[in-house]
DNA sequence: ACAATTAAAGATATAAAACTCTTTTTATTT
DNA sequence: AAATAAAAAGAGTTTTATATCTTTAATTGT
């Protein structure tokens, strides 16, 4: 029985960080990104993306237009979204309201085991990916210390 | 396209977790706790959580006998194992090691835009559950005001 | 020794997530 | 208006996780 690797969130929601990021990164210049573009950037399968760029511009968190020249962009008020936005639209907010341990009933008076354990845990995830926003992270790409690609 | 629910552990790990508080819980008079109780107890699918209980035991996180009134027990060394271990011993020690946005080449050096942020909460998350041993939660459970059911 | 009981092991089935491919729609450019 | 380029939509495949079922091995009580 072979079970490995648990992430923090779904790989596809892993994607949609990434390519948010990095369609930040490009559209400063009222550039559109391609799906091919952030396949490229993200190390992302290229029709997998796409699908994922489909429901967060469902979403409004991106904007996009078709034809020649269109692409995905970030106008000011996209880049104030945070990540938590993006993990609420692509894994849903089970990461804010469930029990560690899938305890439908649990609650502070009916808490399980871990409960008050897991509260300031997860209090201090949803302050982090609450507070920045992807405009704080274009600025950090920008400084040329902090990197997207895998290799 | 429906994507939902990513919780922090697999559903085996939430189960796993679960039935070793509860074979604590009801082994402490030499006791063997069988699969069927422990299904019961936790309210997990039988032949499923009797998978998990075998690799609880492969990994020697627990104690088993066959046979009739064999099943599963914990002795005080057993007790000593935490959260973490268990975490481990099913889901695998990713949760530890990987890149929030699944970067392989992510580090102190090569770090992504998330990486400091999420430092942090790695760093609590894993005083968490390496803190917290089977015979703590024992104890608390005892004290008749923490649940396991869903019901 | 035998029957009963229980976990271990193995094999199979189902569901969900990850990924791919094809067609359609919309916008742009010529 | 036609050709083209792009996203949107839809359908399909593969892989992994979850769950079930069956057989085997070990232990106990009679």
């Amino acid at each position: 029985m072979y079970r490995k690797i648990k992430e923090m969130f779904s790989k596809s929601c892993e994607y949609a960080i990434k390519a948010m990021i990095f369609v930040a990164q490009k559209s400063k210049d009222e550039t559109r990104v391609s799906v091919k573009d952030i396949a490229k950037g993200t190390d992302a399968p290229e029709h997998f993306i796409a699908k994922i760029m489909q429901d967060l511009s469902r979403r409004k968190l991106i904007h996009s237009v078709k034809g020649p020249n269109g692409g995905f962009y970030m106008d000011a008020n996209d880049l104030k979204n945070s990540i938590s936005d993006i993990v609420k639209a692509i894994d849903g907010d089970s990461i804010y309201s469930d029990c560690v341990l899938g305890l439908k009933a649990c609650s502070e008076k009916n808490p399980c085991p871990v409960h008050f354990e897991y509260k300031e845990i997860k209090k201090n995830l949803i302050k982090m990916i609450e507070h920045s926003t992807i405009g704080e992270f274009n600025e950090k790409l920008d400084s040329g210390k902090f990197f997207l690609k895998n290799s």
